[in-house]
DNA sequence: ATATTAATTCAACGAGTGTTGAAATTCAAA
DNA sequence: TTTGAATTTCAACACTCGTTGAATTAATAT
């Protein structure tokens, strides 16, 4: 029974990824990588360009995946509806789901990825360029959905409403345990069933409230 | 007509406010946000204990500020019912109105404070900390007001509906530009009153979805 | 004007930064 | 087993990091 060892690479963006993800990227050195990769500094340059090109390879690992489960996700609700229309909701859960379940159930390997994606969304400086090249051709396949759906919802409503959406997940994958603290114990951070029974109607809720055309 | 010049101290807490904003912690050396100051770096150890120390008074300058005028805000809902009780929409634009009020009408000096908010909320590492400290005692204050609107609300449900308006109102903070590229320009991460406009009544929807309970 | 304190400048400390080139090793194909 | 390529090691580059102490100037009070 020999203990095959996961290649270099791998370890190496799994390092960076969870030192990314903790402490942002220029909170972590290279040679702090490494040594939590438990390999030489120069490594790191020969799998990889830069410092940078590490950091685009740690989000462009997961981010396809991410993608295709929602996508996924969204073409079984919408077959489900082939001849009436699906829910805003069960379209928002198409959304949401996916990768609340990802997370729930696969905790440790998927944590650290979900907290980078929360610090990239509110980062000023990276949020609008990197959410936008990775994930938009997706949620605009998803806005699609939600207009049709919505037929009576102002364009403008529409996107400031996935705003909306997008910061109540994102601070969900950020873990921080501030809702600990809070609530007295009553919530957890890491409590990611917890939200997703909640989520979907929270914010289909929200969607349906600004779909109504000024009602003032 | 003599041109007074800024104090050094508060020279370097509006640098380091702006370039921690813009960089995070990390991103930043104390020499940029001291040329920046244009005063010599070590000043930046007569004024301050250490880096950490700086970025702390940066965060305490205007946290107070930030809870005395939402403070003030539920205040006046609650007395101009004083005999029935306010709608939540009305308590969660209490929470979040005057905010966004300061940051649309004095935009230049107040964006980089948002932005650094919205960057720490998300952050795996100083979320829990620094958002409790420094903001919790007040939203407190604005789930009691929220419990007595919607006595039949769960209190699980109520901290949750909680962290999503906490995610909704920082991503608006952090301005990005994300939603300019996603809806092709229909919508500005700079448009604050269109997110006045829209999100207490988005959240406003969200809690009351979550109040009913399980109606599934 | 003098004595005290506050504010600012200058030079430097050891440690750590991203990155590179060349040598040494491991591995797969012939 | 020999050859060539893929991978890993080692040492070093110029530069920046946070921080400090001592010397100097500016401001204030007596």
């Amino acid at each position: 029974m020999k203990e095959t060892k996961r290649p270099t690479r791998d370890r190496i963006l799994d390092s960076a990824e969870r030192l990314f993800a903790q402490k942002g990227f220029e909170g972590v050195s290279v040679r702090q990588i490494m040594n939590a990769a438990e390999a030489d500094v120069s490594l790191a340059y020969y799998h990889f360009k830069s410092k940078r090109d590490l950091f685009d390879q740690v989000m462009l690992r997961k981010a396809d995946y991410f993608n295709e489960i929602r996508l996924q996700a969204l073409d079984t609700v919408e077959e489900r509806h082939s001849d009436d229309e699906p829910t805003v909701e069960e379209i928002i859960g198409a959304f949401t789901d996916p990768l609340l379940d990802l997370l729930a159930e696969n905790h440790d390997e998927w944590k650290h990825y979900f907290q980078l994606i929360a610090q990239i969304n509110n980062s000023p400086e990276w949020g609008g360029e990197l959410m936008t090249r990775y994930f938009d051709p997706l949620v605009s396949r998803f806005i699609d959905a939600l207009r049709k759906a919505m037929p009576n919802c102002e364009e403008e409503g529409l996107y400031w409403s996935y705003h909306f959406l997008s910061g109540a997940l994102t601070l969900t994958f950020a873990e921080t345990g501030r809702i600990d603290n809070l609530s007295n114990g009553i919530c957890r951070s890491t409590d990611i069933s917890a939200q997703r029974k909640r989520m979907p109607r929270f914010l289909a809720a929200g969607f349906l409230a600004l779909s109504q055309r000024n009602s003032s």
